[in-house]
DNA sequence: AAGAAAAACATTGTCGACAATGTCGCCCGG
DNA sequence: CCGGGCGACATTGTCGACAATGTTTTTCTT
């Protein structure tokens, strides 16, 4: 079907420097390339076989998303993971998750809300497959922060919350592997701030979410910080 | 002193992409280049007499602050302004400086909150200059918030308002001539918030600030939304 | 004449080369 | 032996040209 002259770049809708920014960005979240570490323009072009300028494009807008630094005539570095950066970030979702849960009780469909009590229900059949002290699924539980966002309507808020803040959550837990014991705790809260989003209860719904953020930071922080 | 090789781009430490990143900033947000209007990658090269690589990593910035949305293969626009964009602006800022008021008020020291109060004395001889009706100063407003934002001690949170949502803020407040009216009632409400900090009152702090805040936005969403 | 196909144009994405800066190692003087 | 200056190397910033895509205009057919 394609020609043999189909160039790289051709595929999906997306640019080069797309693919190379979602690649990087994976790359570094799951520490495959270390916090911390210098990087090479000439090398990374290397190994993704392609010219610097695409790639510096891709760093660029890593950089943007919080994930390199770059200083002028110096380079690119991974950013050092730190706890003060991570309880930063959680006292930041605090603020912006409150937010988002209240609009989401002002703002979600009856849909959406079965949404996320479908995925509580998926979260307490795993929860029991697993041993009652299990961590808690990260990825379950990105799942319902990111429903919750989603439903908020707030266009500004979601893109800062999923397109930025989530990959440095997410590189955390990772690389400093944050699996939370909170596991049922964590669970019945969520369960508490559906409640609230379908009574309309915007104001109960902030509080809890805001509770339920503090909790796993002062977790966080009684751990690291 | 400098000699004639003196390249055009070794100023004062920064890129010749990040200086053109601030120009462009700058006639965005004042509206010198039109809301919604369509960039021309090799008009803006020639008018700034450089090459469309630099222009395009400034373009990039631009994007990611928000400024620009940019599509593949199609080529940049400035972003356009409606009451609905604005209207989140403000529910994001609620929350980001509600929080950043509580830290502020654990984290600041006396001097800083000296500072504080040298600003609001110099809001009242402006104030008192102008009518007594007159808009509230913008520049002054942004002080004000500024030096809270950057009291709180949180990085994350002064880069998320200060490198990335204020820029927004005054490309409307420059575009839709977002004067408040209501230059006594918010002199008094920067008051109280300063007395709670000085309390070292986070909870009230905060909650002061946000109510700040949502009383402008009600305030817009009357006139505008 | 109206609509569609196609070609010409303009714009964007990508690439390799050059210029300037930072960095590392070596040599020399103290 | 140690510290500062100097030079070679590597890396980054910048530029102009080419390739591919989007857009507009022209032209041909019905």
């Amino acid at each position: 079907m394609s020609s043999v002259s189909t160039p790289a770049y051709a595929n999906g809708g997306q640019s080069l420097a797309d693919r190379l920014f979602e690649s990087l960005r994976g790359e570094i979240v799951e520490g495959n390339i270390a916090a911390g570490s210098k990087i090479s323009e000439p090398e990374l072009a290397k190994r993704f076989q392609t010219s610097r300028g695409s790639l510096r494009e891709a760093l660029m807008r890593l950089e943007s998303l919080g994930l390199l630094e770059r200083r002028v005539n110096v380079g690119a570095r991974v950013v050092e993971l730190d706890g003060r950066g991570l309880l930063e970030l959680y006292e930041v979702r605090e603020a912006l998750e409150g937010m988002a849960c209240r609009l989401a009780a002002e703002n979600m469909n009856q849909a959406e809300i079965d949404g996320l009590r479908a995925v509580m229900e998926e979260h307490e059949q795993q929860s029991e497959l697993q041993a009652g002290t299990a961590y808690f699924q990260p990825e379950g539980d990105f799942d319902f922060h990111f429903r919750i966002v989603q439903g908020s309507g707030n266009q500004l808020l979601i893109d800062t919350l999923c397109n930025r803040l989530y990959y440095r959550v997410r590189m955390y837990r990772y690389q400093l592997g944050m699996a939370s014991p909170r596991a049922k705790r964590a669970f019945r809260e969520h369960m508490h701030i559906i409640d609230a989003i379908e009574a309309r209860d915007g104001e109960l719904a902030e509080i809890l979410m805001r509770r339920h953020i503090r909790a796993s930071r002062n977790n966080i922080q009684a751990k690291i910080g």
